[in-house]
DNA sequence: CATGAATGAGAGTTCATTCAT
DNA sequence: GATGAATGAACTCTCATTCAT
């Protein structure tokens, strides 16, 4: 008679949790050595099936990467946005709270690391480099540009330079994302990435406010 | 009478310049697609040469790499040194000398490619990530951490915290070289690098220089 | 009243039609493709089952390569054989007719690609040259070849190397089926077939026929 | 000491060699197996050399099947080309030659396997089909349409429909071709095939001469 | 009966490195 | 010194077949 325990299946079915399965192997992968570095068969790995497995939930490997950024990135991103709309408060409040979020929804995490990520090979998959621009980045830029269009016109902001104080406040993200994924882990001495940002924050915040009257 | 020591056939002066030649071509490849992505036969035929002859000057890829920081940043670094060593005046005049001369040797230089491809593939090659990170990361971070301190010592700059105040001044650098390796080439509304540079400048002295006596 | 036997619900009907729905699909995609490059995915999917079904009725992709030439071409090799066996007239008309006949059922036909498959893949598929060769290119020829007899036989053809004329006779179709199916759909002036059976059979019959005695 | 004898190198240099040593291999390959089913490291192996030495040759797999038909086929169809342009006799006789040259030179040879591997994948590789059809399949059939022209315009030949009758004389090849490389091998009673053409030739003549006057 | 998720052996192709010349 | 032919391991992607459900 046969005994029926012990006897593990070949393969479970899994089929609803799979791409879940799969996107945190890949995030993972991705973060950790880049796209060009990463190989397909260790993420089928990762997240336990082979390598032809992959393939039956995702075309290809740069389809796996827009899965990732498309489930892991443009979400937050969304929330930002609606987040942005509905506050009410004063603008720098905003700002500071947009940066604060960011940093706990994703610089923090690992998914920054994507962020990097294309940063790093936009150059060789151009492709990637153009979906990643127009579904992150250039949605983040207008994002920003957008707050602080907001602060001028409630007379909360000086009249600044929109599109130059919008890099000037994304830079802090860049750096806190590279530091973390590259020179960082290297690196004794580390960032505070909260300090830092308020560090920052209060150094931009002061050229936006306007001057204070003299008198107070 | 013609100095005999000059007159050389021309291979042979080629035999000295060979090195230049090819670090010359691995410079461009490296900056232009990356470290991995970079094929060595490329950079030999760009330097009109065979692979093999490659090898008689670098032992492997990475050697070349290396070859390449030697040369083409670290002596910019150890001049900064110098050129800050020396200085005189008011520590945020040297800060923003510091900045701009940055900008011109390095960042408006096809070299920053060199940093951000650091950044980017420091994780699957940690040799190259470690070699950069000492010959070049933490004497720059501590470049501007002497400056601070210098302007501090000399009650030019408020009493910061340092290590933090360094990595807001590093940020804009990262974001000038990220920019023009990976976005930038992307995106329309371009960023002018010497006034974002300005903006900045300006913002952080703001939070640096100690409040001015009401009346002046 | 309605019979109830014509009530089965639809899905049971099909069940019957499987093999049928299945074939067709087959010979389609076979036809298309060839029998290396046609995924059995794809005739699944085309004749609406999944790739498990395919299974349930077929042992694997050579067996029902098998049936459909079963199903689609050795049906019609017995009718000719018997039309053959029951023919009274002239052979020359029989064989006129015998390759007529081919044509508008064979020739023309989609099914013609199978025979073009077989001759382009037997080699990588020894089993299945083998079943074809049984199945249709022996029988097909006998039956050339019987014509021939017959005609010979019966004083309507000169003597003639038999083996050597039935060659001479299948050259023809072989011609218009590698034609249609390769590189007919290439070439821009195109073959008339039954034009060019038509040439082909008078000048066979010229070279079949005796001699006709000089005064008639 | 170490004995100098009996160290074989890890590889040899051939580099004019190779390429030929190559090609036969692949042209033995494709012939047996088509040309999907053929795998390169089989090729190189065959030509005693890894599967990355056939990419110093050969771009792909494509480049290396069109440079077996440069150098197999398309020299032949140049040479009978030029033979036909200076042929002086009778049109019949410059037929039968030509036929039986490509038989001694293309049909009995295993390059014919080339041709009918064509046939047979045209459908999976478009661009395959092409540069066969035309560096050889046009070529081949102007050079009969021309011989047919030649006779009629020199009245050697009655003045049939080129067309028709190119394909005509194109169908005993196709036959042979067909029948060596697939069928063939499987078949018992074979083929003679020079005695098939010159059976085939004769009909075919029958049908191209002007009738010969009543009385001779 | 029917499904379709899962497998895994390969296929073509690339490239850092070696080494006979 | 200089060459560049040769290697071979690595990588992405494919598909006939199996089998738990």
């Amino acid at each position: 008679m046969e005994c029926p325990i012990d006897t593990k299946p070949r393969w479970e079915r899994r089929k609803d949790a799979r791409p879940q399965e799969l996107l945190a192997a890949a995030i993972d992968l991705f973060v950790e050595r880049g796209f060009a570095s990463t190989r397909l068969e260790d993420v089928a790995r990762r997240a336990g099936v082979s390598k032809g497995t992959l393939y039956l939930y995702f075309e290809n490997k740069e389809e796996l990467f827009k899965a990732v950024v498309r489930t892991s990135i443009v979400p937050v991103v969304a929330e930002a946005e609606s987040s942005i709309a509905g506050f009410d408060g004063h603008s720098a409040d905003l700002l500071r709270k947009v940066l604060m979020d960011w940093w706990e929804r994703i610089g923090a995490n690992k998914v920054s690391g994507i962020g990097k990520l294309v940063m790093a090979e936009a150059g060789n998959f151009p492709e990637l480099a153009k979906f990643y621009q127009e579904e992150v980045i250039s949605r983040g830029t207008r994002m920003f540009s957008s707050m602080l269009e907001r602060g001028v016109t409630r007379g909360e902001f000086r009249d600044i330079n929109i599109t130059q104080m919008t890099q000037v406040l994304i830079a802090p993200m860049l750096m806190l994302v590279t530091w973390k994924h590259s020179v960082g882990p290297c690196e004794r001495g580390d960032l505070e990435p909260q300090a830092f940002l308020n560090t920052f924050l209060d150094m931009a915040l002061h050229g936006l406010l306007p001057a204070t009257p003299p008198a107070a």
